[in-house]
DNA sequence: AACACTCATTGCGCCAGCGCAAGTTAGGAC
DNA sequence: GTCCTAACTTGCGCTGGCGCAATGAGTGTT
């Protein structure tokens, strides 16, 4: 429902390849919302309702255990797809998006799924490849925490940030939304005291620059070599 | 090609949903292939060829980094798919997977995967569930690697194998299958020697019992109160 | 302007678990 | 049998980075 322009969202990875006829009958099903800055869009353990593609902002999608322990699973940037869980056989959301600026979302009732796949396979298949996609980033996760300083595993999350979301600036490139310390913490399996040192430590060699839910990663050549070298 | 029991393969999740007719037509397409103990199904880097399904035996799959660190990704069990690179847009295996006892499998060549899931859409469908599935533990082995514990992770990810492919046998439950303290270094971001210590302070209070290649898990209550516990 | 809050910095002590190294044991090949 | 290799065990010393704690510095609110 509402005004969207569907010709920008044939671009959308999740559309790719759809007619146009197709695209409309699909889009004029969802709903378009605006969720404020450090608002949820849905909360683990609720009820899978819907699923949403962002159509702007930034959202972050983060996980709690049982022990009371967050980590934060990706940042949701712009154009991707997020709490598709019914596509995949959960009844209920496993995190929490968190929008970390003021973004807008296209939501569609998760009921609908069945028949939209069933209208058009492509939906599935397109699915199937930006979960792949993100299985992959996951398991390379897993391959950095097993085999990495914490040293690394930071600058990898870095620049991996930046290449997803960032925005060049005079003196190098600048991660485009708030972010702390304790974000950057949860997302590499370290302490915010960590990071903070490790910034610090970077800022005086001046690879970086940094404030308060700011990072600017002025020398990314080095910050790679930092990410790739073998101790 | 080759007799292969068609109605046996109706329970795979893979298959799940489809119709006697359409099953037979794709099982018609695939080959069926031996593979012997510590023998390879495919290499990490190699052009992804095929996709497969496991019918009998057990599979590891494994990645090397650059630095030559390798790391377990997944144990495949029976009836899981494996190799399904290409369905999200991979052109190369990204892990390589051996068989750790002689194992046998069905493989379909990937360039006939668009023309089974046009044919079935269920497929892609199914697919998409067991990749969630994938997606989702390896996030729970990011959190755990985040927030536990060496020993709590070791008593996740036995209990976890002992739960996939379990044997009952009389003191217990048998891992079905060869795994060595280095594997299980490799699944839980540790090193031989800590799993090797660890699982000599659980055999000495009579959790586990452990042989070269072979741990039968004793005390299963034990073993999960270890690995919630939150120091 | 003062308050409350969230975010960040940094010093210090400690310890889980890694790396190294040496030795043991079990299979497999011939 | 004998050799050879792969798997496993265990002691010891060291250290990366965590936990604690105290402090400082922006931000938004009334």
């Amino acid at each position: 429902m509402a005004k969207i322009n569907s010709s920008s969202l044939s671009d959308l990875p999740l559309f790719s390849g759809l007619g146009a006829a197709d695209l409309e009958a699909i889009v004029s099903e969802a709903r378009s919302l605006r969720v404020a800055k450090n608002a949820t869009v849905f909360k683990q353990g609720e009820d899978a309702h819907s699923f949403f593609v962002l159509l702007h902002g930034h959202v972050r999608s983060s996980k709690t255990t049982p022990a009371g322990d967050q980590i934060v699973v990706r940042y949701v940037a712009t154009g991707e797809t997020l709490g598709v869980a019914k596509a995949f056989g959960l009844q209920h959301y496993p995190a929490t998006a968190t929008a970390v600026v003021d973004s807008v979302l296209l939501a569609w009732p998760s009921g609908a799924w069945p028949r939209l796949i069933e209208r058009c396979p492509s939906l599935a298949a397109n699915t199937l490849l930006t979960v792949g996609a993100r299985l992959q980033q996951t398991i390379t996760r897993v391959v950095e925490m097993s085999t990495q300083q914490v040293e690394q595993r930071i600058a990898h999350a870095l620049l991996r940030l930046a290449n997803q979301s960032g925005r060049k600036v005079e003196r190098g490139v600048e991660i485009d939304f708030p972010i702390s310390r304790q974000d950057i913490a949860q997302m590499t399996g370290t302490t915010l005291h960590t990071v903070s040192r490790t910034l610090s430590a970077w800022e005086s060699r001046g690879l970086v620059e940094s404030d308060r839910q700011k990072i600017i990663l002025r020398e990314l050549d080095q910050l790679l070599v930092l990410a790739e070298e073998k101790l």
